[in-house]
DNA sequence: CCATTAACTGGTC
DNA sequence: GACCAGTTAATGG
């Protein structure tokens, strides 16, 4: 979601700055801000009972995150982290939803960005499910790529680490290492000096 | 310099 | 594939 802050700041809209690492939010709090970001990115992320790290999402420029909780009463199953300096506008729950009741057309756009979110989850859970690694990487990077949707036509820059991948699969790095060098030979990514391109 | 981090390799279960 | 160990290269104080 992208929203003029133009128009968030006439609803309250709040700008703050974070430094890296620190959280935004943390898993149980309740949800009481639209959050948006102006700079950097965050990572949504939460710990299984073996104290490993799974990431939910990253997000960076102009994309929102939590807005779903809005919506519900309850509170975040995860936590919004910092990966470097990130300047977000928040918005009350209570001042966003007025101006969704204001303006229509940002709330058509909501709704069309929670179902878009939600059709990618699906697709994102399907390849999950699948063992074979390459498949879960082509999933994730299919996901990321439907939002960061803008330009780049067909060798979107995965600005990712092969650790994130790991933890955004749930597959081991050295496993991410080696699939993604399968799929260089195959020619479903490109590599140019450890970058990933897809 | 040394410490840290990320990419990578090889071997075991 | 996960897990463990170890190498290499780049980076930064």
């Amino acid at each position: 979601m992208n929203i003029d802050v133009n128009v968030l700041r006439s609803f309250g809209g709040e700008e703050k700055i974070y430094k890296s690492k620190e959280f935004i939010f943390e898993e149980g709090d309740h949800a009481s801000y639209y959050f948006q970001i102006i700079f950097g990115r965050v990572k949504l992320n939460s710990y299984n009972e073996e104290g490993k790290e799974f990431i939910h999402n990253i997000l960076g420029k102009d994309q929102s995150f939590g807005d779903p909780l809005l919506f519900l009463d309850k509170t975040y199953p995860m936590n919004a982290i910092c990966m470097e300096m990130v300047k977000v506008i928040r918005v009350s729950k209570q001042d966003f939803i007025e101006m969704l009741n204001q303006h229509n057309a940002i709330s058509l756009e909501m709704n069309k960005c929670l179902a878009q979110r939600l059709y990618y989850k699906i697709l994102m859970a399907h390849n999950m499910v699948s063992l074979n690694p390459a498949l879960r990487i082509k999933g994730l990077l299919d996901y990321l790529k439907s939002f960061h949707h803008d330009d780049c036509k067909h060798s979107f820059p995965v600005e990712l680490s092969r650790q994130q991948i790991a933890n955004l699969t749930g597959l081991r790095v050295e496993t991410v290492i080696r699939t993604i060098k399968k799929m260089e030979s195959s020619s479903t990514v490109k590599l140019t000096d450890k970058k990933i391109f897809y």
